[in-house]
DNA sequence: CTCTCACAGTGGTCAGACCAGTTTATTTTT
DNA sequence: AAAAATAAACTGGTCTGACCACTGTGAGAG
């Protein structure tokens, strides 16, 4: 008890004198990182400790490992986490509407957010993009949730794409009607009440 | 080329027949796992890289480890998830508004769930509730969240609202006015143009 | 019966060894 | 001199054995 705090495991100091040194040097997806043997003796650890922060790392697909060549900064898409969070969170089965309201308002949000951000010439050139583009695709809306210009809604969306993929339901299917349609009426909507409400909310919380 | 595949790390081998094990003998939270080193020995692996599956598994708060005791099953939460992508994903300062964006569209998404799936009589208690409630509170929208019946929404509501509260940011302060009338706004909306065609496409997507 | 204490078991960490790849430098061959 | 083959020096991947710190348990002392 009255010890200070020898809790904090090794690795888990490692990982974040990784993210500090990440941070520090301004390493990038695809540079690359110290051996381990390297960071081994720069903090005083043993290796082993090194190796378990690193695969920890790995298996959250922040980093990438390459035998004989090194550890390299990966861009972040969460790949193993994917399986993870579908095999352990995600295993009951009611979890799958879930998985398919989350997806489909977060693309709906999405939408939301582009047409919201949007000047008057970007929207129109979107809405042009939407009547032209294969919106029963992935890219299509991947497109939407990047253009929304939110990684954190990006990162998610992206798990939940990948794990819908992996069942193997049949794809929602949707009409460019009702697409076109939807996109119409959010821009009509630009400055409804739910808009304008959401936006003197937003205004609240600016940095 | 030729070779089959041997690319697959031990570590990685050890997670997946982890979770088989796991799956199989039905554990839950609390359970303990068998100790590292009859891991090792069941598994045909060195005992270190039975530490590197079970460190990253523990980095991801599946599980929990303490010393002398052995390897438990952890109620997930996310809790070492928080931190890492909060230090590692969401790094960058200009991504704390990402947080703030997301976790706010999150919540008005739950808003709207719950005005779209319950019937009249929970809507006006549910109506009710919300003008008693104290909506700066954590516990609101925890309560609204947990109302929508999306379990996902649910989870990432929590790490983003753990992370925010790590963040010494003040509290997003909303007047009651504008709450209610928000409020008011979705159901007085609910079979307006959005939410019909935003209905039609949830259609298409049932099981 | 209760208390104490040694012992077995468990995770935490380290060091060293060896293997399997890649890169770089060196030597040999053309 | 240029190109090819070889050797050396790294890098990650894995295993083993050892030691420490901590927890639970059971045997023996009181």
């Amino acid at each position: 008890m009255n010890s200070p705090q020898n809790n904090t495991k090794v690795y888990i100091g490692i990982v974040k004198q990784l993210r500090s040194m990440i941070e520090h040097d301004g390493l990038k997806p695809g540079d690359r990182l110290p051996s381990e043997r390297e960071l081994s003796e720069r903090l005083g650890v043993g290796r082993s400790s090194v190796r378990e922060a690193l695969r920890a790392l790995e298996l959250l697909g922040l980093i990438e490992t390459r035998r004989g060549e090194g550890t390299f900064m990966r861009d972040f898409r969460g790949h193993q986490l994917v399986q993870l969070l579908s095999t352990f969170i995600l295993q009951d089965k009611k979890s799958i509407r879930d998985v398919k309201e989350t997806k489909f308002l977060i693309e709906l949000d999405c939408l939301w957010l582009i047409i919201q951000k949007a000047g008057e010439d970007r929207l129109l050139r979107f809405r042009k993009w939407t009547l032209e583009a294969d919106y029963t695709d992935d890219d299509f809306f991947l497109e939407i949730v990047t253009l929304a210009e939110n990684h954190l809604f990006l990162r998610i969306w992206i798990i939940l794409k990948d794990y819908y993929n992996s069942l193997d339901l049949e794809k929602m299917m949707i009409t460019k009607q009702q697409y076109a349609e939807l996109i119409d009426t959010l821009i009509s909507r630009k400055d409804s009440e739910v808009i304008r409400v959401y936006k003197e909310l937003r205004n609240l919380s600016k940095d």
